[in-house]
DNA sequence: TTCATTTATCTTGACATCAAGATTACCTCC
DNA sequence: GGAGGTAATCTTGATGTCAAGATAAATGAA
């Protein structure tokens, strides 16, 4: 097989420190790389559809709950990773953009309900349709059982950081 | 296996769009999120040595050139995936902390060359040390024949990236 | 030689993010 | 029914990044 970026950068670190072992990299530097190249992918396929890739995650999350499509800027948070500032600044610039709308919760004031309106729901479903078609492209090189086994060993690493969350 | 969140994610999509085949974010998301959990990692075990983990990817990519640690500005582009504005606002920075030394080429007047310093070069080894043993505590939980494997699948997704530069 | 093109780097302006703290509302225990 | 503690959200200030364009120098063709 073709030598990749990794490769080269391995090969370099050891030659210049053969004191250590450097095979972590050829997992973990591959994911980091890869997902770097997926961002790029995934703005790509966004921009065809007017999103960017923060202002889909919310609306997928908001998509994902189902019926009525509204959720918690709390719950927001644990699902897209992001602090609660970077949440407020989303829910404000989705609002402008008509795709949700927020509204103070009656029994907790303290509360939001963040919903997503009918142009958000045909915006995020033409997006994941978008999304998936680019993703099937990118794993066009590898098997049904391939991508098995991927997805088995990145669920292995992944396990640890779901169960204690940071 | 236990579930992690991108199981309960796919699950849900599949309950929300029955119509849709979500099976590509059985891999990619977990790259995705793999990959976020990483760059945190990353973040702490570098911050024991007192480097952002941005500036351990100038200074590393330098450290893997081999004596005399000097590289420009362009080639540290291609290594990072980084835009030029970008390096140059690193570059001011690490010479600012004196991690690295940034003179003009003599044959070039348009080329910079960007040097490790002394600071940088002992940095940037220890920084590596200390990232190596947190990558292997994350691999812990796969043999060396998994690793390997992992490694290979990962290479088949990232080289077409590789073979065509963005 | 000279001018257009290409190359290498830097500058600018906009923006998304985070960490830390402020604000507002709920809740529990005396 | 207060008071202190907790919870949910928002605000602020700093920072890193990018895209696009500016600057400056090398290159090549006529």
């Amino acid at each position: 097989m073709a030598q990749d970026e990794v490769d080269r950068l391995t090969e370099a670190w050891r030659h210049e420190r053969p004191d250590l072992d450097v095979s972590p990299m050829e997992v973990l530097s591959r994911v980091s790389r890869l997902a770097r190249h997926l961002d790029r992918a995934r703005r790509a396929a966004f921009a065809e559809h007017g999103l960017e890739p923060w202002e889909f995650d919310v609306l997928a999350a908001l998509r994902r709950a189902g019926e009525p499509y509204e959720l918690s800027p709390g719950v927001l948070l644990g699902q897209t990773l992001v602090t609660s500032g970077t949440m407020t600044a989303r829910v404000d610039k989705l609002t402008a953009r008509g795709l949700v709308s927020r509204r103070r919760d009656e029994d907790d004031r303290r509360a939001v309900r963040v919903r997503l309106t009918e142009f958000g729901k045909k915006s995020v479903d033409a997006a994941l349709e978008g999304l998936l078609a680019n993703e099937r492209r990118l794993l066009a090189g590898l098997g049904a059982e391939e991508r098995r086994r991927l997805a088995d060993l990145l669920r292995t690493l992944v396990l640890p950081f779901d169960d204690a969350p940071s």
